[in-house]
DNA sequence: TCACGTAAGTTTACATGGAAACTATATCGC
DNA sequence: GCGATATAGTTTCCATGTAAACTTACGTGA
């Protein structure tokens, strides 16, 4: 992790090298992206919907690690975009509820290939064997951390 | 990496996982940094400038991988709190030289602390076997696409 | 039933970083 | 030497996210 003499570099940390590949990953994929007109965050959102039907803004924060704000935020620009669809919620005056429309509906799966593409991209170097300790090693992180990629419950 | 079935999910993918660890490790190191009055960016200026005396924002901006406005707008706020110097190049008229103050080179080693406990946090849990691994693996990913940490030339 | 505390969303104020325009200075080719 | 081009840094504009204030609506307890 962390040289034991005086003081340690950069690249000493873990930390370093995860968030050199990731921020790439992430650029990388939002290039892509970008064919579709939508952005990273977008994505998550959009996939998130895809399977759940119809979903509160809040229960979308909680899932997304965002706050309330940004997906209020992500909700508008998605709205604009015509990709989702928003209502207010009979029981509950304050409560909204988000869904995908069939627009964006139609754009998920053309988004998950630029996803699985972009994955590949980076991960593909890697033999399966690697690709699969890497990933039992971050759920791993992520499990001892609490870190959410929460279920929506 | 993803599913062969339709629409792969956002778990599907290392990407998602790298970039949820990544996410959470940053902002954690960045609420520890907040103790210093330091934000994580300054922290990876502050170390790059740490063992080379002084550099020049270009390369700091090429070492870094950020764009020369990032470089500039960071400058100001270390500049601002005393923790660099900035002075103009004799030979070239536009060039500048950054160097740390007494007081940001006095910083380095105890934000190489937190860095170091940070990274503890995070990647303790994995064992000493995993942990290289996971260093092997993202070193690998980054040479295969040529990401920066360029060292300084 | 109504006052108070809580919850859902939105909005505002900030912070930060990229892209591209802009300024000043070098350097190259002739 | 000088015009064209490139380079160093800065600045402006824009996008995006957090934090916290704000608005409205619930729910609960006496």
């Amino acid at each position: 992790m962390a040289r034991k003499t005086s003081v340690s570099e950069l690249t000493d940390h873990l930390g370093y090298w995860l968030r050199l590949v990731s921020n790439n990953v992430s650029t990388a994929f939002a290039r892509r992206l970008e064919a579709e007109e939508v952005t990273v965050a977008e994505w998550f959102f959009l996939r998130a919907l895809f399977d759940v039907d119809e979903l509160a803004p809040s229960k979308l924060a909680t899932v997304m690690g965002m706050t309330r704000g940004a997906i209020s935020k992500l909700s508008d620009r998605l709205l604009a975009k015509r990709l989702i669809e928003r209502s207010d919620n009979l029981d509950d005056g304050r409560a909204h509820t988000l869904r995908l429309s069939g627009k964006g509906r139609a754009l998920v799966p053309k988004l998950a290939r630029l996803a699985d593409a972009n994955d590949e991209s980076f991960f593909g170097v890697l033999s399966s064997e690697e690709q699969a300790a890497l990933r039992r090693a971050l759920e791993k992180i992520a499990k001892r951390h609490g870190l959410n990629h929460t279920p929506v419950d």
